[in-house]
RNA sequence: GGCGGGGUUCCGGAGCGGUCAAACGGACGACGCUGUAAACGUCGCGGCUCAGCCUUCGCAGGUUCGAAUCCUGCCCCCGCCA
């Protein structure tokens, strides 16, 4: 049995901030289950690798026994935290958070065991009389809302600042109140929300949590933050090819945050860029769809992006049967989306090929015994076979 | 309640009577290059029966040969003062 110096030790590793300092070890020499939470707004269909930072942290608290309450932001969606956000986000409705909600708590189990979470749902308690918001609200001054970097910016900038955003943190925060978290975690974007946790709780004379920070996963842009709204993020669900693709697109100085914070370390020092950052690929989509789909991946990139051929398996398209000739516009369209306008953009930059052909803006239409069989390519990535009906 | 600023193509944001399907940036797409779906470069990016035509600039009317641009009404958003 590690002692809880040792247990501290592990568990702040590769967080940002631990508070308060020596808190969590505190706790843990307390004996028993710590209660940790995790919040996760439903306000997009899918985890990306960013929530997976944090989610493994929490893993790491599960392996030691202790309980992890896993809320889902069913309410707290509706409002939309403004964190790190410059302006306010459009609220969702009902069936949409719903919907996601769903597919959170199966997409968090790429991490996580969720067969032994306390699942929540904070609609349980937020949906409350308004005399318990009179309550909640009174505990927090607007001066102390107001220190939060983002709202502070907002207001001296004479940005507009609803009333709804500035209790977000309020509603965060009375979550930690509702299940009694002894621990928080959170990305560095959320310090200011974790520890207003810490407030609430003591006003409502519960014990306070300690508040545990993780860096912020950097995107697929390798500038920013990962994060859906910005398209920089790679989701768990998404194909394998497509986790192992945009990978590899990552640029070469953000890979050692990836290694570190998505594996819990680097690669070997004498494994050179390129290696290391198929390694990487590899392994995240190892971790999430398995060791085959991993193998699969890695060949399916060196066979259609490094060598630009055909991939082993391509859906097929069926095309009118008709004998004569094929407008090729309104097929390109229609097997690969868009307007026929933009196919017709595709000829003439030369991105068609038919069989690996290059195809030319004069090919508007083709014979249709041509087409038979063949496999039309839109781009570098795009792949159809087509079949007559 | 008063004063002021706004609503433009996916997003941000120019335009302010014709040369506007409408600058520029981002996102996105193609091509080139490359270890890479990166970076960089070039091109493209409303729709169509595509050398032309059609539908767009909050909504509805109006002025004009001609309106995203001017006028009227309406809707919505934001800031300040009270």
């Amino acid at each position: 049995m590690p002692s809880a110096v040792e247990d501290a030790a592990f568990l702040t590793r590769d967080t940002v901030d631990a508070l308060p300092a020596g808190g969590l070890e505190r706790r843990l020499a307390e004996g028993g289950p710590l209660r940790v939470k995790l919040g996760l707004d439903p306000t997009a269909p899918d985890i990306h690798l960013g929530h997976t930072v944090v989610l493994r942290k929490l893993r790491e608290f599960q392996e030691r026994g202790h309980v992890v309450v896993l809320i889902v932001g069913d309410y707290t969606a509706r409002v939309g935290d403004p964190s790190g956000r410059s302006g306010t986000r459009p609220r969702l409705s009902g069936a949409e958070i719903d919907a996601n909600a769903r597919t959170y708590v199966a997409q968090a189990g790429k991490v996580l065991d969720v067969q032994a979470i306390e699942l929540r749902h904070n609609s349980q308690w937020l949906d409350m009389a308004m005399e318990g918001l009179f309550r909640l609200a009174a505990t927090t001054t607007v001066a102390q809302l107001l220190e939060r970097e983002d709202f502070a910016r907002r207001y001296a900038q004479r940005e507009p600042i609803s009333v709804l955003e500035l209790l977000y943190p309020l509603m965060q925060a009375y979550d930690s109140v509702a299940v009694r978290a002894d621990v928080e975690l959170g990305g560095t974007d959320q310090t200011f929300n974790l520890l207003l946790g810490r407030e609430v709780q003591r006003a409502y004379d519960q014990p306070q949590q300690c508040v545990l920070t993780v860096p912020i996963l950097a995107g697929t842009d390798g500038e920013r933050k990962m994060s859906k709204s910005l398209g920089n993020h790679i989701g768990v669900t998404e194909a394998p090819e497509e986790v192992y693709g945009r990978t590899l697109s990552l640029p070469d100085a953000a890979m050692a945050g990836w290694y570190q914070l998505l594996l819990g370390g680097g690669p070997a020092s004498d494994v050179g860029p390129r290696d290391a950052k198929h390694a990487l690929a590899r392994a995240l989509v190892e971790a999430l769809h398995g060791p085959d789909a991993a193998r699969e991946a890695a060949a399916h990139f060196d066979r259609v992006v490094v060598h630009g051929r055909a991939p082993q398996e391509i859906e097929e398209l069926i095309f009118e049967g008709d004998p004569g000739t094929v407008h090729l516009p309104a097929l390109i369209a229609d097997a690969f989306g868009g307007s026929r306008g933009e196919a017709r953009r595709l000829l003439a930059q030369g991105g068609v090929r038919l069989d690996g052909q290059a195809l030319g803006p004069a090919d508007q239409d083709v014979e249709s015994e041509r087409l038979d069989g063949a496999v039309l390519q839109a781009g570098r990535r795009r792949f159809r076979r087509l079949r007559r009906a």
